[in-house]
DNA sequence: CGCTCGACTGTTATAATATAACATCAATGC
DNA sequence: GCATTGATGTTATATTATAACAGTCGAGCG
């Protein structure tokens, strides 16, 4: 099941039917890949999914240590490496955080509608965008490769709000 | 003044030239808005400009000390955070970098196509990737903010080394 | 069964990037 | 002179990320 709606997730939406589909989507991505979805991938990915605001990783090491475990960063940059790896997170380089991909698979570009004041963001794929960006590469004799492309702006509600 | 490796808009040029245009227009930028270009900016904008490449805040900071000076981490920081807000460099945040701004005083977002391999970048003005982006933006209520969209790729050189 | 192999995780230490907080200095206007 | 302001110096620390190696655990195989 996909998102019920495009664009930024209403306030009020059933954010547990977000996480539920994320892990089911990882789960069959991982078995399908023969990759293995262990615990600790799983809660790193929960973790992120918990918002739909990018996470840093550090953030996401002190969510997991509420339970009073004490895990180490590298445990949780291995997870998220291997979350990348599948495409089942982003990485969003400007605000040195993770982000959970609603659609993993993506063979090409896709953009991240990021909100500066209230830091949600939102997944999109636009044709035109993918279009323009690879008719700009061309002009430039340039390759370009399947990314993420981080678009930074102001979101509906964070405009109402001012 | 050599780049060792030469950056993927331009295989061989007179980069003297491309410093040189670059600084005299950050002095009359700077001119024109009332704001200081003292001598650290001035050197570290220099050293931004050294090469086609986005370069990082302690890689200045290194070539700021080769003739024995000793600056500190918050000297170079600051410097970068004027020629930001000014307009004179980009932060290249998918390298924790930054890069010389060509043509300061954008009032749109411009894009840089960022080599993986031998990280050159060159900064380019697409009508149709920002019309695409605004377009996007628009269908989800978005607002655009100035930005740099960073697009990731391989240039001409490193493809053709493959 | 006992073994090895490989993938995963634990652990310690440290690298790389960035900023806070406060001191000093220099130019300008009064 | 002297206060004000902006720029820089200095010290310490916060934040983000990785290196290196040890231990664990299950699958496959003799």
């Amino acid at each position: 099941m996909a998102h019920p709606k495009p664009g930024f997730p209403e306030p009020e939406h059933n954010h547990g039917v977000c996480v539920a589909d994320a892990l089911a989507a990882a789960a069959e991505r991982c078995a399908a890949r023969g990759a293995r979805l262990t615990d600790i991938r799983r809660e790193v990915l929960e973790v992120v999914w918990s918002s739909h605001r990018p996470i840093g990783a550090y953030d996401i090491l002190a969510d997991l240590g509420r339970d009073g475990r004490r895990l180490a960063p590298p445990t949780v940059y291995r997870a998220l490496d291997f979350l990348l790896e599948h495409g089942l997170v982003h990485r969003v380089a400007s605000r040195n955080a993770f982000f959970g991909c609603p659609s993993p698979g993506h063979a090409t570009a896709v953009e991240l509608l990021i909100c500066t004041e209230c830091g949600s963001a939102v997944e999109v794929q636009e044709q035109r965008v993918s279009a323009a960006v690879a008719g700009a590469a061309t002009r430039h004799d340039f390759e370009v490769l399947p990314q993420t492309i981080e678009i930074l702006g102001r979101c509906a509600a964070c405009r109402a709000a001012a």
